[in-house]
DNA sequence: TGTGTTTCTCAGGGAAATCACAGGCTGCCG
DNA sequence: CGGCAGCCTGTGATTTCCCTGAGAAACACA
């Protein structure tokens, strides 16, 4: 965790046009993220995906190309690559400490990384994903690690709250009137997304690219799957919350309308 | 989501000529858009129904004549096929949003090319539909892109109400003084035709040509059917809302008058 | 390495939506 | 008032879309 003299206090406030909650800064400008990989085409979705969340984004493409730009943009996180062309993750780490040292990272390692020396490095409060990961982890890492190091404000929690069905992103608990309910990765990161667009109709294509991992091949159906999973574990004899809009996609609203 | 930043902010403002709402950017000027097929016939239906939004329309037929075209255009949004002559819709894509970078994309698909790799297309915030498709359903798209990457207009939201009547574009709710009606994905769109052009007659022709897919081959009176159906849904039992103007075509308008 | 969990494929069943067809109804005209 | 064109709607065939059980494969953890 940050120290909390962190430049950067960031505020929770409603009403993006969607209706959904979105994080700015006190001064009420955007969150700035740095984003730093070598493949383009992960740069791009990115990029891409985080403007859509109303932050402001720069991308580079190698260690030297990042700390330029950090220097004078001043980002409030940074989403690093370890493996660079021309530095090693590491050494990007140690320069960037020295610009801006209260600004949280978050890695991006390979799958079959060494597992250990990440460990010491999110130890500072920093914090990783594995390639290939889904959009919507990488932005509930970020909104989580952008949240705590402002974390003088109490505004900002952590809990999404559809009806009478509660989700908190920090301690992945999830609960039905009141009721504690497990759910495995696939299942919370697909609720989370509904309910971050609650009654709004999302389609399956949106469902998989946001929530499954950008090099899924597979059918489409997982998504109906998923779908039916929860609707085991949250509509389960009791009115549903889930519906589906045939020929559309899904969504998810307050049981009582 | 786009930053409030964003140098295209897009306001709601009523009274085209035909007594539509549409959308306009800021400064009162018309919503630019960049149509982009290699089949003459896809971008002249396109530019002409999109045309009779209000809205200013360039087109290109291949990538690099969608890349210069953008350059000088500065379109708010872009509708891309992803089948084009010379290079890769998606080689495209990478290219055009470092010009544009907040531009949202509309893509064109082939409805049997379906699972091919559809793949982050949705995942910052773009969109797309299959081939054939039908116009309502293009520019139903097309403004829910525009509208939102227009972060910070709140006047414009996603409602549609005549009388008591109200339809929902993003939930796609529709109700009848407070209560909720459900409605399949054709009677939606065509509800959807007809209320965005109140208290004006609609031809069997124009709502077959806006409402059905392109190549659709069927009698005509399929018209007459949702017509029907929607009454039964909207109407049943109250004050109608949807009139017959025999040998003309079908209007709605609030049931006050 | 073994065991339990999670993720995903596949395929069958079933429900809903779409549409053609045809007979009945309505309003308009002569 | 009769006839006709245009419109309405019941019936049912077909298609499309969605749900879910069963089991294989991948993974996590001891």
């Amino acid at each position: 965790m940050l120290s909390e003299h962190a430049d950067i206090v960031c505020t929770m406030t409603t009403t993006s046009p969607q209706g959904r909650t979105e994080l700015l800064r006190p001064d009420g400008s955007p969150v700035r993220v740095l984003v730093v990989d070598d493949e383009m085409s992960i740069t791009e979705l990115l990029s891409m995906a985080l403007r859509y969340e109303g932050w402001q984004i720069r991308s580079a493409g190698d260690g030297t190309g990042a700390l330029q730009t950090a220097r004078d943009f001043r980002p409030d996180a940074v989403v690093l690559d370890m493996m660079l062309p021309d530095m090693d993750g590491l050494a990007v780490l140690g320069r960037l400490r020295r610009e801006l040292p209260d600004v949280p990272v978050l890695f991006l390692t390979a799958k079959d990384a060494v597992e250990d020396r990440i460990a010491g490095l999110t130890a500072g409060g920093d914090d990783y994903v594995t390639k290939p990961f889904s959009l919507e982890e990488v932005v509930a890492r970020l909104r989580g690690l952008i949240r705590r190091s402002g974390a003088a404000d109490r505004r900002s929690d952590s809990t999404l709250v559809v009806g009478d069905l509660t989700l908190d992103e920090d301690s992945h608990e999830v609960t039905r009137a009141g009721e504690n309910i497990h759910l495995t990765a696939t299942e919370f990161e697909l609720l989370r997304f509904l309910m971050r667009n609650p009654r709004r109709v999302l389609s399956k294509a949106q469902i998989l690219d946001r929530v499954w991992s950008y090099d899924f091949g597979g059918q489409a159906n997982v998504v109906e799957l998923y779908i039916s999973y929860l609707r085991r574990k949250i509509d389960a004899g009791r009115e549903p919350m889930i519906h589906t809009r045939r020929g559309a996609g899904y969504l998810i609203k307050p049981a009582a309308s």
